[in-house]
Order: structure tokens, then C-alpha cells, then sequence
DNA sequence: AATGAATGAGGATTCATTCAT
DNA sequence: TATGAATGAATCCTCATTCAT
């Protein structure tokens, strides 16, 4: 058995050990194959355990989406701190594409995000959820509506909102399975061909510009 | 037993009839509980029959989708192809968020074409519905950038591949589970309540402006 | 639709055909692989009229079972009515390994002929069976018997039944599926591993000694 | 719930009753009639429980004969190292034939152990299993070379190896489905009418003469 | 707090055989 | 005779979740 966690720190720690773990495994394989068992083992600690920590499989992966969202938005609103200059569509298109081009984690976790990890969810779960994503909403969109001229006050959460479209919605396209890959390999088939930093900077650039 | 289908017209029509009851019980509930079983009752025929015209579940719906896009394409090309003034951004969109508004079937299974529906499919089914798409996204590019000034020559596809992509995107945002919705008429949450149609057209808007 | 079989040679003929595609299929897959469809249409019909010519998928591999069994046993008569020599134990033995072993599907079938393919026949087929099989057990019984010093008058009979036992059991144990054959290549498996044809000649030998 | 097996003990016996259930119901019916429902019912628990223990149907079932060849191999050993007096042939092969015969299910265990419960098993499960009985052959062969004359060193795993090889093939022969039986009760058809224990015991007796 | 044994629902698929044409 | 469309029975296994200890 492992050491107790007798006070708030020890729990939060361990919570984001087991966080940290679910994605490892996610990283590794894919929603369906993450089992509650894996998790458990690789943060060295009992199935039943985990359970203490979080009660369903929705509710860890939806932790774990919190934690890989707050990193980007912490990113974004650093960056979007940096200075005081005016951004331009092209360097906030650049910049959102290559952020999460380089979260994989993050896009396929928002691909499943509204099909898969809030349905049959507790209603609290998801009202702690919304909350939270309220929250930095709120910030990163005052700050990008400082900043970004396109963006006029109040444009800033819907910018956001329609982010998450056009990430889900690419990033399904521009992940297909293996025999639709195959597929696209073949002549002619150019036109499905998606490449995701690319498209969604270009999308990007368009709605701002629009 | 149900009369024989001898000729290929019979044959046509029991696959129209057959692709038609999965059509109408997914529209009932949702794609993971539509059993082969209840296809095949409903159609009143039996479930070995069922298999005799599809191989596999994914391969029923994946028919089910070419019916479908066959449909909205057909009435895209119809309205496309009444006159030849040209087609505004407004009036484009209007027509893309209403046509699809009203094939919610067809939206929801556009969400879950590349993730659910493309998965674990034989190559070769995948080959001939990519050329089904193909062959409907051809014909339909050209008519669009012949009407449609704001797309210019070679633009048609592309415009295309977006419009799947802000189609699922929004999709999933537009149509949470009931906790979610739950949660999401509570107090401060309207930034996250989209309205299908509405978004759509905005963004359609922007990206043939952009 | 092909010619049709008017008359009782055609007929047999066709049999004959339908047995040879049988045999054929077999010998490329398994027993469970061979479908009555594959067999059709190896031999350039439908299914329905295998069916006018086998009442039964066990009714067809019997049949197979009579053709390979006969063609054995007219070898064996022929050996034995080359001379009129005496037969000794090694001789014998030899020659019942060699044929066998370059018989594989003959012995594959003999291997599931009791615990498959007569299980749930027709009792008159079964009849037809072990009538073929008592025909040509006492013709070359009595060959056995005069060639064969080691076998005294009335031992024949038994001695080819003896030899079943044996072909089945060793055929079992030579025969491992693929993840045996792996683990029998280890070290230490060696008494695990049964060359067919040397064991068969040994314990022929052997009983025709003790 | 069943009192749960919390230590080493417990869950030996949980497994030993569940390989217990299986043999029953096997006994009363077939391999493919036993169903994993059905084993665990019989057991008192879960079918999900069944596979906490064995991971597959076959897994269970090698279990099976493991106990049944351990308890066969447990008798014969036993019954070897009674006295150190020479065992003779006929000794030998009265004990060998008569030990079988009360122990239906392992011989309807091993007439279709490499034709169905070593097929398409995880290798591993089938390195524990010819392991297990490599060890019992070795300890068995040893005990064989010691009291049996007519084995010399180095014989006994080979005899017990032929054995199995005997055991398969006449049981086979000894078995006949029921429509079969029918068939052979009839006249004439007494040459393959097989005594399981009788031509046992007189191949064995062959062999060691041989 | 921690453990891990126990639970049990849930559905696609194959193919021998039949029989209407 | 020939065809091939229609039939339908039958079962293993996974894994999130619970709860006794």
C-alpha cells in the first residue's frame, strides 16, 4: 500500500499523478483502449484507489482535459501578454495553429470532447467543467480583444467558441484511419487531404478577416 | 419469406429498403443503438438477409451517408443550377446552413463519419466511398465556382472540405448531451449555446469573405 | 446455367467433380474453411445444386473421405498383389508410412472423419459409409493375410483398423497448431516433437512384432 | 457476492472449484456445449469472475486437463512405486488400460486437446502447459525406465508419448456417434466395433513387446 | 484511505441448409 | 435440373463500476 495521502497537498499531488498518467496512456493508444486499470498501475496505485479520486472514466478524462487546456490558454494569454502592439489575423492564426499543432493531446482530446467525455456525466461534473473553461474564457477573450484589432469587444468568446469548431472539425478530417489513409495515398484523392496546421491557420485567417 | 429479389432492380430496391430502415432507426436514436437485428425487423426481413447486402454495420451506414450526401448534394446542385446569376456569399450560406439545418440525420452522421463510421472499415469499401464523394464533389466544385464568384476557379473542393469541417465542428457544439444543456441554460452560459444554423452561416459567411 | 446432367453418367461425373473441389479446398485451408459456396463454385455451379448431388456438408467430405480412401487402398492392393513373396513387418510398415504420409489430406480427413464428420449424418449414410469402407477392409485384409506371415488368417481386418488408431493418434500429435509448433521448437521439447511417418513405421513394426 | 477470495488460498480454491464446474458440465455434454455461462453459474458466480481466472475458454480448459492428466499421472506413480518388484508388460498394460477407462473425460480430453484446445491459444498459456507436463512425463518416465524391463533408459517418455498417441486414436474409434452406434450394431459390421479398454491394453502389451 | 475481487450487460457475424422461381 | 436469395441460431469476452475487507 501506498503512502497515505492524509492532507489537501497530498491529494492534489496525488490527483495530478493520476492525471499524468491517464494521458501518458492516452498519448500512447486512444480513449476506448485507456482502461481504469492501466491508469491505476502506472500511477502505481489500486483501481479502487483511482476511484477515490475520480468516480467515473468521463470524470478523469474530463480533469485531463482541464489540465492540457489550461496549459494552452496559459500559453496563449502569455503570449498575448508579451507586449501591448496591436496583433495582426496572420500572427494570431500562426500562432493559435502551431500552439495546438504541437498539443496533439489536446486536439484529439477536444474531438472527443462533446461526443464522447460529456455524455453521461453527472451534471455537477459538467457544471464544474463549464465553469472552468468559463473562467479562462473570460481572461484569454479580454485579452485577445486587447490586443487583436479584428476582435471587437465582445468578439473575443466567440472567437474562442469558434476555434473549438474548426479544430474538432479539422482535426477529424485531418485524421483519418489507416485504411481511409491508404486510400488517400491513391491518385486523385488530393483533395482529401488535410493538413491540419496548415487549414487551420488559413481558417483562421479567414474568419478574422471576414 | 419475403418475395425474392431476382433482378437487379429488385435487388436495388431491397438495398434502398434496407438502407432506409437504418436511416429511420438511427434517426430515432443513435448510431450505437441501432442493431443489425432491429434493421432487419423493421425492413421484415431477417438478419442473415440483412448480411447478404451488407457486410458489416459501418458498411450499411457508410450507405446510409452516400444515400444521404447524395440527397443534399442533389438539392445543392438543383438550386445551383436554376439560374446563372451569380451566387452572393449571403445568399450561398443561406442556402448551405438551411439545407443542412434540415437534414439533421445527415449532420450527425457527418460527426461521426471519420471517427466512428471510417474506423476498422475493408480498404476497399472505403476506396468506393471516397469515389462516391469524389465524383458528387466534382460536379458540385464546378457548378459552385461557375455561380459562385467569391470562389475562384479551383476553390470549389477546398470550399467544400471546410464546409464538412465547420459542419462537424459545430455539430458537436451545437448538440450537447442533456446534462450539458442542462448546465448550459443555467446563468452566464450563453457563450457556450450555438445555434446551428445560425453559426454556420456566419462562419460560411466569413470564410467566402475571408 | 451450366449443361445439364441427363443422364447417370453425367451425373456421376458431376459427382466426381464436386468431390475433386471439395478435396481441392480442403487441402488448401480446413475442414471449418471449406464452405459449401467455395465448393460450388470452384466446380462452376451454384449452391443449390451441390445440393441436388450432396444432401449435407458431412455427405460431401464422406464422399472425399471414399475417393481418398479408395485410391489408398487400391495402392495398398496393388503392392500387395506384386508378387507373392512374403511381406515381412518392415516391409509392410514402410510402405504403410510412405503412402500415408504422401497422402496428408488423406490422413487430415481420417484425423476428424470420427469426431466430426460422422457425427449428425443421415444413419443411412453412415450405412453407405461403412459399407464402402467393410468392402474394401475384407478385399485387402485378405491380401494382408496371405502376404503378410506376421498376420495369421482373421488378424487382417483388425490389423487395418489397428493402423486407423494409429494414423489418427500420431496425425494429432504431429500436427500441432502454430503456437505449439513455436513452443516445441524451445528447449527441452524435443519428446514432444513426432515425425509421422518414422513413428508410423515404428509402431506399425511393433505391432506387427508383439 | 460470493465471499470474496482475498488471500493465495482462497483463490486457489476459487480456481480448482471453477476447473471443477467446467469438468461437470463437460462430463454431462461436450466441449462445445459447455458454455461459459453455464461453468460459472454452476459455480455460484459471475461469468465476469469466471474470466478473472482463466482468460479464455480454452485457458479453462487446458486447466481441465491438467487436473486430469495430474490426477492420472498422480495414480500411475503411485501405483509404480508400490513395490520395486519388475512390472511386466502385461502388468503394465492392464494398469495403463484399466486407470483410463474409469477416467472418461481426460480420454475425451485428449481426443481433441491438439485438434481443438491447443488451437489458436496464447503461447504462453501453451509453454505453461507443456511444461506441466514435461515435468510429469520426466518424474513418470523415470519411475517406467526403473520398474519396467521392457523399457530400457530413455524409453519412457517416448511410451507415454505413443500412449497418448493410442489413447486418441482408439478412442476415436470407440466412440461412435449415435447414429454410427446404430449403424455398427448391425451385421457384418463387427470388425469396427472397438473395445476401448481391451485393444488398449493389447497395443500397449504390442508395443512393449515390439 | 487503500485495496482488488466481483459483477453483468450487451451485439455483431457466419454459413449450412431450404425452397421459390 | 439449376439457381441463388432468404433464413436464423448460437456465444464469447471486455471493462467500467462497486463494495467488502
Amino acid at each position: 500500500m501506498r503512502r497515505r495521502a492524509r492532507n489537501e497537498d497530498d491529494k492534489r499531488e496525488r490527483r495530478a499523478a493520476l492525471v499524468a498518467a491517464a494521458l501518458a496512456t492516452f498519448e500512447e493508444t486512444s480513449y476506448e483502449a485507456v482502461t481504469m486499470t492501466r491508469v491505476a498501475e502506472r500511477a502505481g496505485l489500486a483501481k479502487g484507489t483511482l476511484y477515490l479520486y475520480f468516480g467515473t472514466k468521463k470524470d478523469l478524462f474530463l480533469s485531463v482535459v482541464e489540465d492540457r487546456l489550461g496549459d494552452w490558454f496559459g500559453a496563449l494569454d502569455a503570449w498575448l501578454a508579451t507586449s501591448a502592439a496591436p496583433v495582426g489575423p496572420d500572427e494570431l492564426s500562426e500562432f493559435v495553429a502551431a500552439s495546438l499543432s504541437s498539443r496533439t493531446a489536446l486536439v484529439r482530446l477536444l474531438a472527443i470532447l462533446h461526443t464522447t467525455l460529456e455524455r453521461d456525466v453527472e451534471q455537477a461534473r459538467v457544471l464544474d467543467f463549464k465553469q472552468f473553461l468559463l473562467a479562462h474564457m473570460t481572461t484569454t477573450a479580454t485579452l485577445l480583444e486587447r490586443r487583436v484589432p479584428a476582435l471587437r469587444p465582445g468578439d473575443g468568446a466567440r472567437f474562442l467558441l469558434r476555434l473549438d469548431a474548426l479544430v474538432i472539425g479539422l482535426w477529424h478530417l485531418a485524421d483519418p484511419a489507416s485504411p481511409v489513409r491508404a486510400v488517400l495515398e491513391g491518385p486523385g484523392m488530393e483533395p482529401f487531404v488535410v493538413d491540419f496546421a496548415a487549414e487551420l491557420a488559413a481558417m483562421v485567417r479567414a474568419l478574422l478577416a471576414g
